[in-house]
RNA sequence: GGCCCCGUCGUCUAGAGGCCUAGGACACAGCCCUUUCACGGCUGCGACACGGGUUCGAAUCCCGUCGGGGUCACCA
């Protein structure tokens, strides 16, 4: 039985970075008929570590990547934090000590500091003098005679090499001696990360670790602790890097920045900010901004596409499929087709996705998505009137393609429900301001009073007769009647939108701009 | 700096010696369509990091160089 894990440490916010390797654990698992099972690495014992946990098992659940064990739903071998497995960390780490594997070291950190600066001058590798390892009691009451505490390092071998045969690296290499006494367990008896990540895969039965490429290197120790232990080794297989855009970078909160002086990524984050000011959200840039799963969340986007363009993030089936639902994603992923070569996030691309799967969305869906964007923004009552929905309906089907993310609808339709119409400054001045227009709007409102039937054939048919009785081309008029009816520059198609306003809002409307001019 | 990994269009990638005057997608530019926006159609721009080998033949194999990244914690 095929188990992986993703093991997240309680950051408070779950990175498009950590999704990626989170998605493929979970399709490498799914598509081998194991389990998926969730961890928290949460040895460094923060404080509120429910709270920084929530957002994240929210952004997979959100996102459709479900997990077989994990800490909120629990399992056979909980728990599933690692504050609460300290017991077996100490054990392992008593029984490392036992064997030999494992020393108890009384050097103060100046010390070791101090060691490592002197080889870096004289450039050469560092490696600890163990100058203050205690093999024997005498030793040890020695060293704690002198005012010192104990820490339990790792006694790495001095000779020979690891190799390691990871799944998407190959062979690789490294030389034992190189590898640090690495600190497994505190002078207060905690435990270190790599013992606990360690101890826990064993415990888990993971039997593929599947994560991203900064683990290459810590893989060496954690092998010395799993063999000093007499554990099986599981598969490795080392993820390449999801790199910042345009960047070979990795990928982090921390640089957004830099990322928003790039073009595609200011873009997005700029559209999504507009939607939540449209829905009042009080947002912090750190928290929201394309490089954190709930800003997708908060502006709509749909999982599917976030799935499918994560997916291709590094793996890739062939040279033609780009579309995958998530049957298929589990069907044809494969850990031998990711590629080796960080890849870099490009919101852009993800966009494609986001446009395309909106696209394919069912009418009644794209309605069951956007209704709550309105009514968060106090357009739409909630329950909505049965004469919302239907006027709803009828938008979405006029603005078609316009609709990216379920968010759009805001731009798109608070003209039809707000009660009073807002204008657009700019476009006010220069369609309705302009000479002659208001003459031409004018006329054109009376063309409207007349008409006998009110749908978008007929306000078609009847414009055109409009202007040839006018003898002015449609552009000298259409964007006046826009502004006047919509307040906006931009929207679904005219005719349309005259169409849902009705015949008496369309002519209050109008007068009323009349007067504003 | 040591160690490790990586290196095909701006980006994601196809390519496992001849199918490659290197294919697709996104992005970008131009044109067309058009009442705005968006869509759509067409066209274009655009890469095998470099240098040596091996071979009849190399993006594909080997070596070196250069470049990029990661990692070197009593963080995870």
């Amino acid at each position: 039985m095929v188990r992986t894990r993703f093991a997240p440490s309680p950051t408070g916010y779950l990175h498009i970075g950590g999704v990626r390797t989170a998605l493929f654990c979970w399709l490498f698992a799914r598509g081998q008929g194991g389990e998926f099972i969730l961890r928290i690495d949460d040895t460094d014992q923060q404080r509120n570590v429910e709270s920084a946990l929530a957002p994240i098992l929210h952004g997979l659940k959100w996102l459709g990547i479900d997990w077989d064990e994990g800490p909120d739903i629990g399992g056979p071998y909980g728990p599933y934090y690692q504050s609460q497995r300290q017991d077996n960390y100490r054990a392992a780490a008593a029984r490392l000590l036992a064997s030999g594997h494992a020393y108890l070291d009384y050097a103060t950190p100046e010390e070791i500091a101090a060691e490592r600066e002197a080889a870096q001058k004289e450039k050469r590798p560092f490696l600890y003098s163990r100058k203050y390892m205690a093999a024997t009691p005498e030793q040890q009451a020695e060293f704690a005679g002198q005012g010192r505490s104990a820490v339990v390092r790792l006694k790495m071998p001095r000779e020979g090499k690891l190799v390691l045969d990871d799944l998407i690296r190959g062979r690789v290499e490294f030389d034992w001696a190189l590898e640090q006494d690495h600190v497994i367990q505190r002078a207060d008896g905690s435990c270190l990360y790599h013992l606990a990540s360690v101890v826990d895969d064993n415990d888990f039965e993971i039997t593929h670790v599947i994560r991203a490429e900064e683990h290459l290197s810590n893989t060496p120790r954690q092998i010395f602790i799993l063999q000093a232990l007499g554990y099986p080794l599981p598969v490795y297989a080392h993820l390449p890097f999801v790199a910042e855009p345009g960047s070979k970078n990795k990928l982090s909160k921390r640089k957004l920045d830099t990322y928003l002086k790039n073009r595609d990524f200011a873009q997005v984050n700029e559209h999504g900010q507009a939607i939540a000011q449209a829905l009042g959200l009080e947002v912090a840039k750190e928290t929201f901004n394309p490089v954190v799963v709930d800003f997708y969340e908060q502006v709509g986007y749909l999982p599917d596409a976030i799935i499918n363009y994560l997916a291709l993030l590094g793996w890739s089936l062939d040279d033609q499929r780009e579309f995958f639902t998530r049957d298929e994603l589990i069907q044809s992923f494969s850990l031998d087709r990711v590629g080796k070569a960080g890849a870099s996030f490009d919101p852009k691309k993800l966009w494609s996705f986001e446009d395309h799967y909106m696209r394919e969305l069912e009418p009644t869906k794209k309605l069951e998505l956007m209704l709550p964007y309105l009514q968060r923004a106090g357009l739409i009552a909630d329950p909505a009137p049965a004469a919302d929905l239907d006027k709803l309906a009828q938008i979405i089907a006029a603005s078609g393609d316009r609709l990216k993310v379920a968010g759009d609808i805001l731009a798109y339709a608070d003209f039809f429900f707000a009660p009073e119409l807002t204008y657009d400054q700019d476009a006010f001045e220069k369609r309705l301001r302009k000479p002659g227009a208001a003459d031409l709007l004018a006329r054109y409102r009376e063309t409207l009073a007349a008409l006998a039937t009110w749908d978008v054939a007929t306000l078609e048919q009847a414009t055109h007769e409009f202007l040839n009785a006018a003898g002015i081309k449609i552009g000298d008029i259409i964007h006046a009647i826009r502004v006047a009816t919509t307040g906006k520059a931009v929207g679904p198609g005219l005719y349309d939108c005259l169409a849902i306003l009705g015949r008496e809002e369309t002519l209050r409307r109008i007068d009323q701009s009349l007067a504003a001019i």
